[in-house]
DNA sequence: GTGAAAGCGCTAACAT
DNA sequence: ATGTTAGCGCTTTCAC
């Protein structure tokens, strides 16, 4: 029993095309008492417009897909919500598809995507050109957000990485250090070059001589991040700060630095890099740099809208800067530190007192809940 | 330029309804050859189906909507990574919203969900009816998963709390311990009285004294297990172990017993709750029962599926079991512990060795990648 | 076994 | 300012 416009037309004693002008608020000019008396019926009626009848013919279906290589990698929830939050009051929904790294997949999705005449298309984390799944794309726009090769290329968001490793390592340079060593990630990332540019270009700026020792490579994870570490304290001359390039890493470094009877900050200082959750409630909190996700997210749905809207077919790269989040570990707060939540992102901690606010709302009416459900 | 079945059925010089049932394998008698021909016709032009068509008339989207608290959350996205994989198989697409905990955003989300026609929902982590908002629903089929009060309802998906408790107090009464202390969540969450039942019962059945003041009320945070443990660490008859009702809890109830001056966990014992991530690269790495997030949102698309193709109405709630994880904070593994990466929940480990061989392919071909884009 | 035609619910020319 | 009409691309009854 689902109610049309054609029954609304019945209803209020007026032709189809005034019901689509009425609801839609169209501009084409229409008496103001016709439009009120159909809205009304409308309203009376129960209406709810059948929104794949109306995509059919405006060829415009409001949905957007999103491509991340998976919804559980630490980075991908907030750029998502990134996306959606920036998206919501233009009416857009987004369908979300995993990729897990394979081109087959991608390719397929891209296709279904299309199929279902969305509108544009945000790849999350991808690095591999697309290039035979793009062209499937039959003209609809589509945008890359941290993209983790090759980052820069038109109608793409990522982060500036080279400058939050200036941050980093000027941070521990005003902090009096001299002896900044360095653990990257692999040395193929795009994430890695410009964490190491940054550190580097940062020492320089100060004319600090960069020591190739002082430099190391992991892999990411805790494990590569302590056997760096564990060669790093065993230089002569002992680094006095470690920036690593990820926070797992810098977790890593503070268990080898530990291991080795030393002291976080007053023997070695140590920051990472991303400001994963844990860096706020591991012991020592670890002082680092947000990779900007949820910002990254805003940005790229702006561009994606602006691509949908405008047509404008080539955007330059856009740079989302990260901020420097001072903790424990760099020993710029000596004895200040309590515990931090476990509460997500950066831009995100914004709009979370509004709803902390009616989630405590939410919960006193729970509370009276009588346990039935529906 | 987009090629419709119009096309093909003149280029192929048969009927539209012809090449539909050619297109759609539809069961209609059909002769072999000119449905081979129609096939061959549809491939030359490079046909692409109108999802959005096809839906208008079958009234079938293929499409869900699964409506979370906020796609930040940690138990969330391994959810939606269960009900995708699940459903990905069957053709279907997902949207998902935002919901955080209103229930106006809630309504609306329903609400725009029906007019794209979905063929279902799934709520994920929610508490409150929904009543008006589900009235809305038009007949949609929906189920809850990992509903956070009055988990039990019809059409609903939850972890076994009481199980994953009795296994964990199982687990340190066979490590010999009598002294079990318990810091639980606060009192009015399912979690909490369902945690604490499992705790109680486990003891009890080895007739060992349950004693209130072994009991302390948490904040599910570092903070609060933090707190709590400092109290049970001055008892004058200390616990030998304590099991806090989340990991967060858990971790403060490390610190506390470190800061007490005992050791973790020859002093005193430490078991946690949900294997979060963090649970298997912080110091000592804790033991644990997994919240079976993926393995619910598996559940959930199943029951969701179940509810839209054979229209029964009231499936029995399902309870889906948790894992104990031992690591070191519970003393069993003493000395065995290597760092374990930061990799996700457990079903899922399963899948991802295929994945990971997938991914390092094609990481070497992105090596090769000569810079450009697109 | 194949085709003609109706219509899903809506919008947008084109009339009046 | 309102109404009539022709589709959007597809499925499905109904006829032959």
């Amino acid at each position: 029993m689902t109610v049309t416009i054609t029954e609304i037309a019945k209803a209020a004693g007026v032709s189809l095309s005034s019901v689509s002008r009425a609801l839609n608020n169209s501009d084409h000019p229409m008496n103001m008492e016709t439009r009120q008396h159909i809205l009304r019926v409308a309203n009376e009626l129960g209406y709810q417009p059948n929104l794949l009848a109306r995509s059919l013919r405006t060829d415009r279906t409001y949905t957007i897909g999103i491509i991340v290589e998976n919804i559980q990698s630490p980075f991908i929830p907030p750029i998502i919500r990134g996306i959606q939050d920036f998206l919501k009051p233009a009416g857009y929904f987004s369908t979300i598809i995993n990729s897990d790294w394979d081109p087959h997949i991608e390719a397929d999705s891209i296709q279904s995507l299309n199929n279902r005449q969305i509108d544009g298309i945000i790849f999350v984390e991808t690095w591999h050109r697309s290039s035979n799944a793009v062209q499937k794309m039959t003209g609809k726009p589509f945008v890359f957000v941290h993209r983790l090769f090759n980052a820069r290329c038109p109608n793409s968001v990522f982060p500036d990485d080279y400058g939050g490793a200036r941050l980093v390592t000027n941070h521990l340079i005003r902090l009096g250090h001299h002896r900044i060593a360095f653990i990257n990630g692999p040395k193929d990332w795009d994430a890695s070059r410009n964490r190491l540019r940054g550190y580097q270009d940062e020492l320089l700026a100060s004319s600090i001589n960069i020591e190739p020792r002082m430099v190391k490579t992991g892999d990411w994870e805790v494990k590569g991040g302590y056997l760096a570490a564990q060669k790093l304290v065993k230089l002569k001359k002992l680094p006095t700060a470690i920036f690593a390039a990820n926070d797992l890493m810098a977790l890593g470094a503070v268990y080898a630095i530990q291991d080795a009877g030393l002291h976080i900050p007053q023997g070695v200082a140590v920051v990472g890099y991303d400001n994963r959750n844990f860096t706020g409630f591991v012991r020592p909190a670890i002082t680092t740099v947000t990779l900007p996700c949820y910002e990254m997210g805003e940005a790229s749905a702006k561009l994606l809208l602006d691509l949908i809207n405008d047509g404008v077919k080539e955007n330059e790269p856009i740079e989302v800067k990260g901020e420097l989040i001072v903790r424990e570990s760099c020993g710029a707060n000596p004895g200040k530190w309590q515990f931090e939540d476990d509460k997500g992102s950066s831009a995100w901690r914004e709009k979370r007192k509004d709803i902390l606010r009616r989630w405590s709302e939410s919960r006193s009416r729970a509370a009276t809940n009588d346990g039935t459900c529906l």
